[in-house]
DNA sequence: GAAAATTTAGACAGATCTGTCTGATATGCT
DNA sequence: AGCATATCAGACAGATCTGTCTAAATTTTC
């Protein structure tokens, strides 16, 4: 029968993913990774090329769940301002989850040094979420989309920050809230 | 003649507080600190009882200064709501110094264990500045001031998330501006 | 079924980090 | 002067962490 045996680099990326989100990069060594994960250490190294590759691996998929969930949120939407406040909606579900613990990628470059893999996969992931907001801006029409854009931004940022820090339930929907509110005032074109 | 000597535990504080908010405090070993702070080891576990007792110190600095800055933006003022209205020009000045790499108890407990000396400041300092807004909210007659407080607590973060994530130079203005419409459009009592 | 790819268990090297200890020396107070 | 306090320099212990290596077993692929 043997059930559905999961491949060794699958079930490191899961436990990873755990570890590495729930008590950071730096604290978490590999040995606990192989030992959630019930792997032997050279499995590890066979295949990644170390426990920066591992690091990379485990932000890309959050970036890549990330993005995801907000297309899903999307999905079906035509209006820019409906897309964009669906983006506060997919983060609402986020923070809902339990260990929820913030951003991972600001979380795993708070400690970082400069030029890491963090700090790359930061950037990656601020600029797309940048870029996809000041488009849906632009869709919208409004006169000065970055002006919109940065507004949200900062409110998404607040959100996350809220939930996080204090556990702040109504962070979201209070972003949200107030998201609204600058989508309605600002000037279109 | 000697130029005034400063004690040693002083300039371990200083050089902690240099490297640990700029590199982290994990990434950051004793031996870098008592380096660049030109002092002995032995002098570091004279003045304090380890690690985590210089980590609580730097951080326990960093927050009576973050208070003391808040103060002075305040001083002089009456009107509760220009007293709000005052962290965040607080918040402009901080992060206009060189080297602004965000809440230092949001970096510093990012990556710590439940129950460190970390996020036990996080914890002071979060619940110190929910209160000061709080008490701010009711002293200016909102009717619902906790309502208001949690969305200027909310654009606070959302600025200092900005400013740190994207080096976003206009990002306390913009928290500014909103939390502005946010203290006149909401009802009072 | 044979060859290639993957996984295992664990010992080991090498680096790093916190903290201790010793013994000499500086400084400040009275 | 004398005594407690503070500092220095550096060796050392003990823990931890990343990464390597070996040799065998298992799984996949063709």
């Amino acid at each position: 029968m043997s059930p559905a045996k999961v491949p060794a680099r699958q079930r490191l990326l899961e436990a990873a993913d755990r570890l590495f989100y729930s008590e950071g990069v730096h604290t978490v060594g590999i040995d606990r990774v192989i030992e959630e994960a019930g792997v032997a250490k050279g499995s590890l190294f066979y295949n990644f090329s170390g426990k920066d590759d591992l690091i990379a691996a485990y932000l890309a998929g959050r970036d890549h769940r990330r993005r995801d969930r907000i297309a899903k949120f999307q999905h079906g939407l035509d209006d820019p301002v409906h897309k964009l406040l669906a983006i506060f909606e997919a983060l609402g579900e986020a923070v809902a989850e339990p260990g929820y613990k913030g951003c991972p990628f600001a979380n795993a470059n708070a400690e970082a040094r400069p030029g890491s893999v963090e700090s790359a996969a930061l950037r990656t992931f601020r600029d797309w979420m940048a870029n996809a907001m000041l488009s849906l801006c632009e869709d919208a029409g409004y006169a000065h989309p970055g002006d919109v854009s940065a507004r949200l931004c900062l409110l998404y940022d607040g959100a996350v920050a809220g939930s996080n820090l204090d556990a702040q339930p109504q962070a979201v929907g209070i972003a949200k809230e107030l998201a609204t509110m600058v989508l309605e005032t600002a000037p279109r074109r």
